[in-house]
DNA sequence: GTTAAGATTGAATGCGCTTTCAAAGCCATA
DNA sequence: TATGGCTTTGAAAGCGCATTCAATCTTAAC
């Protein structure tokens, strides 16, 4: 099993580079302070020295140490990032967003999984904290607003899903409850009137504002709320199925179905499958996410776009920036709603 | 937007913590060296002392400083591992499985992605030399045997996809072939004669190895291999969608389709409901690799289980055991076959 | 033609920890 | 009691780099 790739770059004597500033210096004829001033922008250096050291830097292969650097220097390029699940489909985006973002910069991400427990959570910010990162990344966070701010007192920390600001601490909210207004809004244009929610873990902030704006549009549709739709999810697919099931056994009367994130709605999807019921001549489907899936589900489903690689590029600036010094202003895109094949005019009751 | 959470731990001090060895040394009364030798195990110490040691550890609350050690010791406790999207589903299994070996063992893992791309991922495996990683792992490598041999010299290497092994090279490899087999024979035994392929991009190995399983399982069931059902696909939802738009477009006849991933899968089922054509009543559908998505299709997806968890979990622990110093023996499971909704008996030519 | 201020540079120190190296303490043996 | 062999411990020397601090060299102003 070969392959026949030609090797890109010569990978510098294969083994670790046990070339150090000082041999590098040595070769230039210059002092090792001199070398560290010209590869940090530290100081104004002569242009024949300069050139000097380029050329020995690059006769060596010369690669600076970042434990050293860090040691010595107390900046080691490298952000913590906190995901709750590096395997979920939203956080993917997420994380290729702040790996796109960090890359150019010169900084290593720090990947870690806190999955959805505070304790881990803390352990993951202890141990990143030991590893001296110059930030901090907390995607959806279920630390409490204080821990985070303690955390911050140390080193510049950004959050998403949050809305709390300080000194060295930035956050990046998503408009949750107007995508889900755009959602059931959309839905209500289509005739629907009995629309059924699949709620998100309601341990989560933006599953309880998602739920705020479905209520939201109902009302201001003119539109009772009727309880016995509203069934309550864990944002995993398996809660989408038997969200369904509960409905059709409980023989509730709906004509869609709008589930707090994809991963629910393809459960959801299933479920109707499973019963016999048509995607979307029977029930139409609304999804929250636009995961990467959803495009290729059968049909196409309907969501709200959520910026997930936009926000892991945003987040990874904000650090960046608090790093040096300016305050970071970015600000999440609104949601956007996503009609596909998943939503259709109502046709009866069923 | 508050969170009810109490705090797990005091987060000690909250802070970046200034107490070093030698804080812990003085109130424990005995040398840093002694210090050292206690927290590495490096040799034998009176209980006295090591009481002494533990305690002021304790109350000081003293971390030791990653980078120091590093530095000094040569060991950072951290793996390297490349990847080539950190936001595919298939590596997010197989990511979490490294992360759940590792931290047990007290190693991080620091992930890189190179996008398929041998360039990038020379420079990754630089990249982590520089960062002085312990060991790496890298998942389904483009880089030549050669330049993996390479990087092999100077640090434990473990690498998935290939066949090849050395001094510290190990090699963990899925059978494709017979999975491929196995998923073609299931088709056959359904009584499908015309199934058609998609196959996956020939760049990587494993691509051809599931090519080869089809015409391995058609040859040995006396089937004449007709290439007119055999489409290119690149491993994406994208292409699987563009074969069956193909293969109708062209008017080939067939009752099943095989797509050598599950993503093309998906993008098949999608094309096949465009076309109108029912999955599985008109055609049998199976995919490779199920993914985690792939239970939740409609209908699910019959499909080869590729254990990525496992491999990932298979893999870093294989580092972790090269770097004790032992030859690692693990191997992966063989493939099985997980028959679900999407394949059936065939009923007529469409 | 001086002198003071500013621009470049090098020597030296330390980041926090591991690791020789040698000294000191222990036991058993003769 | 004296001697050799082990064991426990501390002092000291870096690991590779950033960073004061002081020295040297320019340049501009008087």
């Amino acid at each position: 099993m070969n392959n026949k790739n030609k090797d890109p770059a010569p990978l510098r004597s294969a083994s670790k580079s046990p070339v150090t500033l000082e041999m590098v210096a040595k070769l230039a004829g210059v002092s090792p302070s001199t070398v560290s001033r010209i590869l940090n922008g530290t100081a104004v250096v002569s242009d024949a020295k300069r050139e000097a050291v380029v050329e020995a830097t690059k006769t060596l292969g010369f690669v600076p140490n970042p434990l050293a650097r860090g040691l010595a220097g107390g900046r080691t390029f490298s952000i913590g990032v906190v995901t709750q699940a590096i395997d979920s489909p939203f956080y993917g985006a997420a994380l290729r967003g702040i790996e796109d973002e960090l890359d150019p910069a010169g900084y290593s991400p720090l990947f870690m999984s806190a999955h959805w427990d505070p304790v881990a959570e803390a352990r993951c910010l202890e141990v990143l904290h030991a590893r001296r990162v110059d930030g901090i990344v907390v995607l959806m966070p279920r630390l409490s607003d204080a821990a985070l701010q303690a955390s911050a007192q140390a080193l510049p920390v950004v959050v998403t899903g949050r809305e709390l600001r300080a000194a060295q601490l930035f956050s990046l909210n998503f408009d949750n409850f107007t995508g889900a207004l755009r959602a059931t809004e959309h839905l209500l244009a289509l005739g629907h009137t009995r629309i059924a929610f699949i709620t998100g873990d309601e341990e989560h902030p933006d599953a309880s504002e998602r739920h705020r704006g479905y209520r939201a549009a109902l009302q201001a549709a003119g539109i009772g709320f009727d309880p016995q739709l509203v069934v309550p999810g864990k944002y995993h697919e398996i809660s989408g199925l038997e969200a369904v099931n509960h409905l059709v056994a409980k023989k509730r009367k709906f004509t869609a179905i709008f589930a707090a994130n994809d991963q629910m709605a393809a459960g959801a999807a299933l479920g109707l499958f499973q019963h016999g019921l048509r995607v979307p001549e029977d029930v139409s489907l609304v999804g929250f996410d636009d995961l990467p899936t959803s495009v290729y589900a059968t049909p196409p489903l309907s969501t709200i776009h959520q910026p997930a690689y936009e926000l892991g590029r945003l987040a990874a600036a904000s650090v960046l920036q608090m790093i040096a010094g300016t305050q970071p202003t970015a600000e999440l895109p609104s949601p956007e709603l996503l009609v596909r094949g998943s939503s259709a005019q109502v046709r009866s009751s069923p």
